[in-house]
Order: C-alpha cells, then sequence, then structure tokens
DNA sequence: TTTATCCCTATTTTT
DNA sequence: TAGGGATAAA
C-alpha cells in the first residue's frame, strides 16, 4: 500500500478500513449512529480516486438530502487536491432521475409524452391536482381526502404500478375510486406537462424499460455506486440501483435499520435486510462503535432500541466519557416547556460556554415549533427553524413562482389559476371566465395564457382568428393579463432572472399587496426580496436558460439543505425526521409524551400493527443519538391541540431509559403558567422557595438565574394598550388563569385577539 | 365578481 | 387555533 494510502486510512478502525478499501463487490455497511459512517464513504470515494486511479466521473454516490451530498463533495475535495474529484455525480434519487430525464430530452419525449421543458409539480400542486382529479371523475373531494387519495397514488407509484396495473389489483371499491382518481390525475399531469416526485423515479425506470440501450449506458458510466441511508429506500429506488450496478455489480450501501424512519413514505426496510439475498457474495461490515455520545446517552438510545421486536439485535457501545446525566423535565403546559427550554438555553450559552448553534430543540410534530418560536422571539436567544412551512411554500413565494412557472412553461394549469386566484391582475377573471379559456385552449390545443394573448387586439389584429368567448369585463380582464404576459415573455428571454422578477412584481400589481406596511406585510416582502436575491444568483447564465435551471432547483431543495453551514450562532429548531444525520453537543427533545412520541395514530394501530409503534421508537432513538454531551427530554402535564387543552401523559419510550442514568425532576408545588415568571426573581429567594423549586431524584439541581423581567402590571378591561405587533387595542375581556391573566383584545387594526398577558408583552396607554 | 362571515375539520413525519 | 370552503350580501 502506498504512503498516500495509508494517510487516507489514519484514524479509522479497522471496519472503517475494510469498508473503504473493500472496493469491489457489492458491500453492505451496516453503521449505527455515530460511527463514522460519513467519514467512511468520504475516504471511500478519496481512495477510488486517489489508489485506484479511477475516474471520478464513473462514481455516482446517492445521499438522502442535497445538503448532504455538498458536505460530501466539500469534504471529498479536500481529501483529493487540485479539483480531481470534478465530475463525481452525487445527489439525492430525485436530483439524479431528474439528471437522466433531462439528459435525454428526445427520448423523453418520444416515449414519455413530455415537452423537455416539462416542471416538477411539489406537493401543494399534486394535492391541488389530486383534488381536482377528484372532481373530474365525478367524485367529491370532501368524501374522499384528496390528502388520503394522494397517499394512494404514490403509494402505487412508488412500487412501480400504472394506473393499467394497478387497474389488475383492484379488490375493493375503495380501490376502483382510487383508480379512476389515479386515471384523471396522470392526465393532468401530462396535460400540464408536469411530473411529480414519485414520476421522477419511475420514469427514469420506465424510460429504461423502453430503451435498454440507454440503461446499458449508464451501467457503463457508473462504474462504482455508493447509497446512504439504504434503509430509507423504497422499492422504486431500489430498482433504480439494482439496474444501474447490475453491470459492474461495485454497489456499496451504508444504512442502519434503527434508523428507519420513512416507512409512510413508502421506505422498505426489507431492502436493507434483504441486501445479502440478492447478491449472496456481499461483504458485510458493521461499525458499531460510536464517536459522537457519552457513554450514558448511547445507554440510553441503547435500551430505547432494545424493546423493538422486529429488530437485528445489536449493541451500539462507546469509548467516550461517562458525561452527564440525562435531564427529564415535566412542565405544566407547552408554554412553560418552551419556556423551560429557552431559559436552560440561557443559562447553558451564558454559564456554560455553549454557544446557539451547539444547541438543537427536535420535536415530533412541526406544528410544536410555533410555541417555542414564540419563547425565542421574546428572548434575545438567536434560533433559526428548519422545516415546517418551507420557504418556497410560503404563499407570496408560490405566487410569484407561479408566475415564473408560467413563463417557463404556460402549460401549467395549477400555476395560471394561481396567478389568476392571488395576482392583483387575475381582479375581474372569474370563474366563468376561466372555464371559456380553458375551453378555448382545449379546442385550439393551446393554453390559458395564449388564449389571453389572442384577445389583445395590438398583438392580435386579424379579426377572423379565434378568440375565447367571454363577458365584456371578463375580456378585459383577460386583455390585461394577455397584454402584461407577452411582455413578460419578452422580458424571459432577455433580461437576468432579477430584472424579470421585478418587471413581474410591478406589471402584476403584486406590489400594492402590501402597502399597509404592517409587520405582517414587511415580512412577507422580506421574503420576496429574499427570493430575488435567490434568482440574482442565476445572473451569471444565459436569459433563456436561467429560468429552467432556477425552477429545478427549486423543486428539489429540502429546507435542510438551506441549512446555512455556519448558523451564526443560532440555535436549530428541528423536526426529528430532518435532524436524522445530523449532531448537536446539546439537544433538547420536546413533547416526549403519548400522542406526541409515540403520536397518537401509532398508538391506535398498535394492537393490530405494531410496526408504526416500533417506527416512533426508531425516531426516538434517531432524536437521542443526534446529542453529544448534554440530552434534555421535556414533557408537558397539559398541551393546547386543536384548540383546547389534553392532558399530557409521559411517553412510554421514558419507561425505557434506566433511572440512574437520568436526573429526573418532577414539579414540587403548585404553580400554573406564569412559573418562569415567579422563577425570574433572584435564585435562592424566599419567592423561589415559597413556590417551589426543582427537585431531583438523585441529586439537586440549581435553580436557573433566569432572565430578567418585569412584573406584569393587572390588565382590566377598558384599558387602551399598546401590542409590539399588533398595535393598539382595547381590552374587552381578562380572565384569570392560574397567576396569569388571558385578555380579549380589540385592535384598531387587527381586530379581535386572545393573548395570554405574561407572553404578550402590553403596555398599558391608559383607561378609557 | 368580490368580500365578509360562519362553520367545519384536522396535525405526523418530506424528497 | 387556523385554514379552507360554502354561503350570503353588496
Amino acid at each position: 500500500m502506498t504512503e498516500q494510502a495509508t494517510e487516507l486510512l489514519i484514524g479509522l478502525n479497522q471496519a472503517q478500513q475494510d469498508a473503504v478499501t473493500t472496493t469491489e463487490g457489492p458491500v453492505l455497511v451496516v453503521a449505527g449512529p455515530g460511527s463514522g459512517k460519513t467519514r467512511v464513504l468520504t475516504h471511500r470515494i478519496a481512495y477510488l480516486i486517489r489508489e485506484q486511479g479511477v475516474s471520478p466521473d464513473q462514481i455516482l454516490a446517492v445521499t438522502f438530502t442535497n445538503k448532504a451530498a455538498r458536505e460530501m463533495r466539500d469534504r471529498v475535495d479536500n481529501l483529493v487536491p487540485h479539483s480531481a474529484a470534478n465530475g463525481l455525480v452525487m445527489g439525492t434519487f430525485h436530483s439524479l432521475g431528474v439528471r437522466i430525464l433531462r439528459q435525454n430530452p428526445g427520448l423523453v419525449s418520444e416515449h414519455l409524452n413530455l415537452l423537455p421543458n416539462f416542471v416538477i409539480y411539489d406537493s401543494g400542486d399534486q394535492q391541488e391536482l389530486v383534488k381536482r382529479a377528484i372532481i373530474a371523475a365525478n367524485l367529491d373531494p370532501k368524501q374522499l381526502q384528496p390528502r388520503r387519495m394522494q397517499a394512494r397514488i404514490s403509494a402505487a407509484k412508488s412500487v412501480l404500478q400504472t394506473p393499467d396495473e394497478f387497474a389488475s389489483t383492484v379488490e375493493t371499491y375503495d380501490d376502483e375510486l382510487v383508480l379512476r382518481i389515479y386515471r384523471e390525475y396522470e392526465r393532468g399531469l401530462r396535460n400540464a406537462n408536469a411530473v411529480d416526485f414519485d414520476d421522477l423515479l419511475g420514469l427514469p425506470i420506465r424510460l429504461f424499460d423502453m430503451v435498454p440501450t440507454l440503461l446499458e449506458r449508464y451501467q457503463q458510466r457508473f462504474r462504482y455506486i455508493m447509497v446512504d441511508e439504504y434503509q430509507d429506500t423504497n422499492r422504486v429506488q431500489y430498482v433504480i440501483v439494482s439496474a444501474l450496478a447490475a453491470y459492474y455489480r461495485n454497489l456499496f450501501v451504508v444504512g442502519d435499520p434503527d434508523q428507519s424512519i420513512y416507512a409512510w413514505r413508502h421506505a422498505d426496510i426489507r431492502n436493507i435486510l434483504d441486501f445479502e439475498k440478492d447478491y449472496p457474495d456481499a461483504k458485510q461490515i458493521h461499525l458499531e462503535l460510536n464517536y459522537r455520545s457519552t457513554k450514558r446517552i448511547v445507554q440510553a438510545a441503547d435500551r430505547v432500541i432494545r424493546e423493538n421486536e422486529q429488530r437485528i439485535e445489536r449493541t451500539i457501545r462507546t469509548e467516550n466519557e461517562e458525561g452527564e446525566l440525562i435531564s427529564l423535565r415535566e412542565l405544566p403546559d407547552q408554554n412553560a416547556e418552551a419556556s423551560f427550554i429557552v431559559n436552560e438555553i440561557r443559562r447553558l450559552m451564558t454559564s456554560q460556554g455553549y454557544r446557539g448553534d451547539d444547541i438543537a430543540i427536535m420535536y415530533r410534530t412541526t406544528a410544536q415549533s410555533r410555541v417555542l418560536e414564540e419563547s425565542f422571539r421574546v428572548s434575545d436567544v438567536p434560533y433559526r427553524i428548519v422545516g415546517g412551512l418551507r420557504f418556497y411554500e410560503r404563499k407570496e413565494v408560490k405566487d410569484l413562482l407561479a408566475v415564473l412557472r408560467l413563463l417557463h412553461n404556460s402549460y401549467d394549469r395549477m400555476a395560471f389559476e394561481r396567478v389568476i386566484d392571488n395576482l392583483p391582475l387575475g381582479h375581474g377573471f372569474g370563474p366563468k371566465a376561466m372555464e371559456a379559456v380553458q375551453d378555448w385552449a382545449q379546442e385550439q390545443h393551446s393554453t390559458a395564457i395564449d388564449a389571453c394573448i389572442a384577445t389583445v387586439p395590438s398583438i392580435n389584429a386579424d379579426p377572423d382568428q379565434s378568440k375565447p368567448s367571454l363577458s365584456a369585463p371578463a375580456r378585459r380582464a383577460a386583455e390585461k393579463i394577455g397584454a402584461v404576459f407577452a411582455r413578460l415573455r419578452v422580458s424571459a428571454e432577455t433580461s437576468t432572472l432579477a430584472e424579470l422578477f421585478d418587471d413581474i412584481i410591478e406589471q402584476t400589481g403584486y406590489r400594492d399587496l402590501f402597502a399597509d406596511g404592517t409587520e405582517e406585510d414587511l415580512q412577507r416582502w422580506a421574503n420576496i426580496q429574499e427570493l430575488r436575491s435567490d434568482l440574482e444568483q442565476y445572473d451569471f447564465m444565459e436569459p433563456g436558460k436561467a429560468l429552467g435551471a432556477w425552477l429545478e432547483q427549486v423543486a428539489l431543495v429540502a429546507d435542510v439543505d438551506n441549512m446555512a453551514e455556519d448558523a451564526r450562532g443560532q440555535v436549530t429548531l428541528i423536526t426529528l425526521h430532518s435532524a436524522k444525520g445530523l449532531e448537536f453537543p446539546v439537544v433538547f427533545i420536546a413533547g416526549v409524551e403519548d400522542g406526541l412520541l409515540p403520536i397518537s395514530r401509532a398508538v391506535e394501530a398498535e394492537p393490530f400493527d405494531p410496526a408504526p409503534m416500533e417506527e416512533e421508537r426508531r425516531l426516538f432513538y434517531v432524536g437521542i443519538t443526534r446529542a453529544k454531551k448534554l440530552l434534555y427530554l421535556t414533557f408537558a402535564g397539559n398541551r393546547l391541540s386543536y384548540g383546547r387543552y389534553q392532558m399530557g401523559v409521559r411517553s412510554r419510550f421514558l419507561e425505557s431509559i434506566p433511572a440512574d442514568a437520568v436526573r429526573s425532576v418532577t414539579r414540587h408545588g403548585f404553580r400554573g403558567g406564569g412559573a418562569d415568571r415567579m422563577a425570574g426573581k433572584k435564585s435562592g429567594s424566599l419567592a423561589s422557595r415559597v413556590t417551589g423549586d426543582w427537585i431531583a431524584s438523585s441529586e439537586r439541581v440549581v435553580t436557573v438565574p433566569p432572565p430578567p423581567s418585569l412584573p406584569l402590571p393587572d390588565y382590566a378591561v377598558g384599558q387602551h394598550v399598546f401590542h409590539p405587533k399588533f398595535g393598539e387595542g382595547t381590552i374587552d375581556e381578562v380572565i384569570a388563569r392560574n397567576d396569569d391573566q388571558e385578555l380579549a383584545v380589540t385592535f384598531t387594526r387587527h381586530g379581535k385577539k386572545r393573548l395570554m398577558a405574561s407572553l404578550a408583552r402590553l403596555d398599558v396607554l391608559g383607561e378609557s
């Protein structure tokens, strides 16, 4: 072995070295959390390039997120100097799928009936399209729940069933309905010259079936294939991998069955469990030594995951130090939970030397992030939220995105309707006009946008030219739309994306929607500016090409992908699902309650199907194993959901964590929602003792020195108050809640709101 | 055609 | 609680 080779292996344990140097043939690496699998993958790629002289463009590495791909590429670049890694193909399955489709526009239009400028529908568009498909199939969207239908269609697609193939599996009446909707849905997609996420995986396979030489080309090209997070691949992804790897058989997959958390997205755990059946000559390597977490954290995780029945028996271990006890805290409600977390973080930052970006808060449902965010907002601790409402799914962003999409692909019906419904440009253009325009488009084999353009006299002077039949006011609206889009089309061909964007905002009247200058408007306007600077990144490209490239990138980014590498001291708020693959010195898991973690559906399903419950447990396991040094688990005795308080019960998963690993903290005495305000008095003061401290079972917990906070005034009906967000208002009602007050306030600008006095930060302006 | 108001239902996770 | 959809009124 050369010196360079040994250099690449320095610091790797034996198993890791095996994984790096076994380059030929099928290899399965079962990698526990924190066992250095990313290191193995990057070093292996570097090893192939540097030691085996493999050309980077013969290597394909598939990751779960674009972010993971990017990080891996950076790390490989550091290991392989002088850009020797250029040409490496790295990305998600979905981006690989698009890549294949985009590289073969001729075959795609010949065999798949798609124009080269096809667009990718996101889940929102899909949902809407499904709803239309239900209506088109003469069914009732209220009875059939578009969500569920979409899930059924997606399930069919993820096992590569076309509507015709699905038809042969129909058993129940419900299946029958799904089939009808599925057919309409496919038709809608193709009419809009669009594909959905599942198509990005399925269509390449269909293309390979129809054009075997195409598959051969890719098989020859990708001599070494690596797949990360293999436990979360589904059937289609499995087929893609098997097809591509069939020639060279140099397939290297890494995964951990215990971290499989995407069965609901049709991930099929059999892919990893049956790997050795598929490749009897496969070498199996286990990475079990954890380099990430303290002994206590690793042991707790091990105890938790052990309870699962459907599992290959194994143990994770670590040689790291014992570490701190795990903190377990019950709080009265979700507000107290949130402020406890914020206060504790503040303490860690001020007296323990942690930085904000060392810390993450994880939760099961995105809804939980709101309360947490509220608490951060009123604190001085910087934070960022990953997941939840994604940037590109915000209303104002989607509205403008729709214009861009429509300019790129005028068949995009969903985009057209969105423009009509949401932009001032669409005013006066109602359902009747919409129908007329769609009919015309159908007849003329044209598009709705061109129907509008056809009504513009200055563009279309020919009186014999057919035009959509519209009432006078509708015609005026259509003319305006047509004129604006005709201009924008020119702009799209000649200007940079940022200039085009400015034109759009001006000409569609979108700017006028933000003239009020309320705080919400400002935020939304800021989002629009952010969108604009996103577009600026593509200014280097040719005007005609940039739009397509940018739209593609938008469709495929996940929220984690946008997580800045340098978090600039911000605390991360993230769902447990999105947290997979990440690590933080300090982790809080919030809402560790039955009904939330495990989620209620899993609890209900358990008697007849234990699988969802096991997946919940794995999710908890994933969360625990993100923590390097400190782990906090919190749950609330009462939690607001559906607008009412529900009793919370500590999660059954907590029973598996040994008591001596936990600083179990129970509440002493009674204190309501204003707990933190009371704790706000100097620690050790009479007040804090009287109202009760947190008492640990195994050790005394020092009360957190809390943030300075002012005592709240007593609010009364009729007072004029000022709110930082809602402005001026009058108090209508005051309800005592423990030692807090719930206020009903009518604001001049924002109408009636109900607020908790402790959070609202109201200033009293005077009595009325 | 647009806007206001009321009622209903739904929260799991995401490429 | 909020967001969507239906209904009524202007």
